[in-house]
DNA sequence: GCTAGAAATGGGAACGTTCTCATTTCAGCT
DNA sequence: AGCTGAAATGAGAACGTTCCCATTTCTAGC
C-alpha cells in the first residue's frame, strides 16, 4: 500500500498539499490538486485509516461500535442492517461484537472497542444495571443504548414501546375470546422484559382476567429455553388456549414443542409472538406477530449517536418506536364455553 | 484513557520498560514488573490497539476482515459465530462487512477493510471471477475463502461438498419414489450453485431419471425469489411432487408459496432444502434439509488464515467438509404410479 | 576491589496521518 | 518596479506504540 508520502513525492509536493487535497481543503491551486490527484489515481492510494485514527483522536477516528446480546436473533441481524446502511453511507466502520448473552465477553468487547478508539457506541445492554456500559460512558464515549435502557443512568435510548405492543398482543387474544393466556417472557433482568410483562398484566386487568401465575413463565431468552417452557405449559392441569412469546427465539422454540406434541396452531392453541421475522409466512400457519423494526431501531440509534458525536454536549433522548400488530393465522376466536 | 507514558511515569520506569512488561517480554526484573503491573491497575490501563497496528505493520495487528454476501442468511451468522469464537479467543478482533450482494458494497468493504490494516481476510466471494478479491490477493494480504473458490486463482478455500449434498438430497427423493423433481437453484454465478446443479443431475442420470428442464429454475437466492419462482413451479401443467431448494432463503421463500397455496407437505409436496437452521424443527412439518456447519466452516477458515498470517509461505489448502442429510418430515414416499 | 560480561533499563526513531505555524508565491495596487 | 497582503505551500511536531541500540546496573570470578 502506498502512503502519503509516496504519493507527494510522485506529484512533487509535499506531505501536507497532498493531506489538504484528500481531505477537501480549500487551499489549494486548482493546478496543484489536479496533479495530486492523478499521482493518487496512478498509485491507488488510499488513506491509511489506522493512522487517521491514531492521529486526531476524538474527531474523526470514523468508527462506530456496535455490541450485541445474540446475533442469532434475526431481530439483531435487523439492527445490524440498518447501523451499517447508515453508517457506512457517512464513512464510518462498525465494529460488532457479539457476546451471546454472556456478560464476561460483553465486557471482553467493550473493552476492545474502547482500544480501537472507537467514536461512539451502540449497545444493548445485557441488563438494566450494567456496570460495564456505565464505565464507558464514564470514560466519556457517546453511547447510545437499543432495544432496552440502563437504569439509574442518563442515557440515549432508542426502543419500542413494549408495554403498548405487550398489551396490544394481550388484548387481541382476550378479544378472540381466551382467557387462559400464557406468557413466555424474556430474562427477567432485562428491562424490556419487564415491560412486556407489564403490557401483559395491564391488558388483563382491564378485561377483567385473573392472572394465572402458572402460565407465566421466565425464560432464559433463546430458543432452547422456549421449546422447555412450552412443554411445560402444555403439562399443566389446566393449560392454556393461548400463548404470548416474548421474543423471536422463544417463539421458535415454542413452535418447536406444540408441533412435536402434535397439538395444531390454532385449532388447539394459538400462538402469537413478540418480533416478526421476514419469514414469518413461512410458518404454518403464519405467524401472528407483534413487529418492531430493528432496522429503524438501529438507523435511528445511528443517527443519534453520530450527532452526539459532533456535538457531545447534546442533552439525552429517549426515542420510542411503536410496535405493530400483524395478524395472520395463529391465533383464533374461541367460541365461549358456558362456564 | 491513559497511555504508556503515564504508566511510565506512575511507575518511574521508562516507556520501553512498560512496553516489555505488557508483552511479557522476559527481561524485567520481578520487582520491576510489579510496580509497572501494580500502575497498570492503578491506571486502568489499556494498551491503545490503533496505536500498535499502527506501528506494527503485519505483524501483530490481531484485526481479521470477515466480508459476507448476506448476513440475513442463518448460514452466515453461523459463519460469524465460528470466525469470532476462535478469534477473541486468540486476542484478534474481526471486522464484519456484510455486502447484502451487491458487488459495489463488496468492493468498498474490501477497500475499508484494507485500509484498516487488517492482517488477513476471510471472504465468501460474490461470484467465482471477483476481481476486488484477487486484488487483495495482489495487494499481499493472506485471503481465505469461505463456501466459494475463486475459479483460476490459487487460493486457500474451506467449503462443502455441494455436488455430494445435493446428490444425496436427490437420491434420497427417487428412492422415496420422486420423479418429478424440482430444483430451485441459487444464483447462477456463483461456483456453489453448479456445483449443486451438478450434484443433481448426477443422481437424476445415475437412477435413470430424465432432467425436465421445465423443473431447474434459477434463482436470485433470496427469498422472494424462492417465492416466486415455487409459485412457477406450481403452476406448471405438470408439477412435480418435490422440490429441492438450493439454500436457506431459497427454501424459506418456497415455503411460503407452498402454504399460500393451500398445499400439505407432505402429502401434496415434498421439500428438501440445502442449509438446515437450528430452528428447522420448528417448521411445520419440521424440514428436512442437506446440513453444513457454518460454524466448522467459519472456524477452521480462522485457523488457517491465522497460520497463514503467522507463516506467508504456506502453501495453499482446500478443505471439504462433509454435509449431513437430516432427514425430518418434509418428504413422502410416494406409492408408484402405474403410467 | 576490579573487570568482564550479562542482565536490566532507557532513549529515541519510526509507523502514516493531521494540523499548526512558518515560509514562499503571486496578484493587485501605487 | 516595488510593495502589501492574501493565497498557496512546506516543515515538523504529535498521536501511542514497538523495537533497535545505547547505556547503566548487577553478578561473579579473579
Amino acid at each position: 500500500m502506498s502512503t502519503l508520502k509516496d504519493v507527494a513525492d510522485k506529484a512533487q509536493v509535499s506531505v501536507s498539499t497532498v493531506s489538504r487535497v484528500i481531505n477537501n481543503e480549500p487551499l489549494v491551486k486548482p493546478k496543484t490538486r489536479e496533479k495530486v490527484e492523478s499521482a493518487i489515481a496512478q498509485l491507488n492510494y488510499m488513506p491509511n485509516r489506522v493512522a487517521q485514527r491514531l492521529r486526531s483522536i476524538n474527531t474523526k477516528n470514523k468508527l462506530l461500535g456496535l455490541v450485541l446480546p445474540d446475533i442469532q436473533n434475526p431481530f439483531y441481524v435487523d439492527v445490524v442492517r440498518g447501523v451499517e446502511g447508515f453508517a457506512y453511507q457517512r464513512n464510518f466502520s462498525v465494529m460488532i461484537g457479539n457476546f451471546d448473552q454472556d456478560e464476561s465477553k460483553e465486557k471482553m468487547f467493550l473493552e476492545i472497542l474502547q482500544s480501537e478508539s472507537i467514536d461512539g457506541l451502540i449497545v444493548a445492554p445485557s441488563h438494566g444495571r450494567d456496570q460495564h456500559i456505565e464505565k464507558v460512558i464514564e470514560n466519556g464515549y457517546p453511547v447510545v443504548c437499543i432495544d432496552r435502557g440502563l437504569i439509574g443512568t442518563d442515557v440515549d435510548v432508542v426502543k419500542v414501546n413494549n408495554q403498548a405492543g405487550a398489551f396490544a398482543a394481550i388484548e387481541y387474544l382476550i378479544k378472540l375470546g381466551h382467557r387462559k393466556i400464557a406468557h413466555i417472557t424474556g430474562h427477567p433482568q432485562i428491562p424490556t422484559t419487564m415491560e412486556r410483562v407489564a403490557g401483559y398484566e395491564q391488558a388483563m386487568s382491564k378485561h377483567g382476567v385473573a392472572i394465572d401465575s402458572a402460565l407465566v413463565k421466565n425464560s432464559q431468552s433463546n430458543y432452547q429455553s422456549g421449546a422447555d417452557l412450552m412443554l411445560e405449559l402444555l403439562r399443566l392441569p389446566n393449560p392454556p388456549t393461548a400463548v404470548f412469546t416474548a421474543n423471536n427465539l422463544l417463539t421458535l422454540g415454542a413452535l418447536k414443542t406444540i408441533h412435536e406434541s402434535g397439538l395444531r396452531i390454532p385449532e388447539d392453541i394459538s400462538i402469537i409472538g413478540f418480533d416478526d421475522m421476514y419469514w414469518s409466512m413461512s410458518l404454518n400457519p403464519p405467524l401472528t406477530a407483534i413487529r418492531q423494526s430493528g432496522q429503524d431501531i438501529g438507523r435511528i440509534a445511528t443517527e443519534i449517536l453520530l450527532q452526539k458525536i459532533t456535538d457531545p454536549g447534546r442533552s439525552t433522548s429517549s426515542v420510542v418506536l411503536d410496535t405493530e400488530l400483524i395478524v395472520r393465522r395463529s391465533c383464533k376466536a374461541l367460541e365461549l364455553v358456558v362456564g
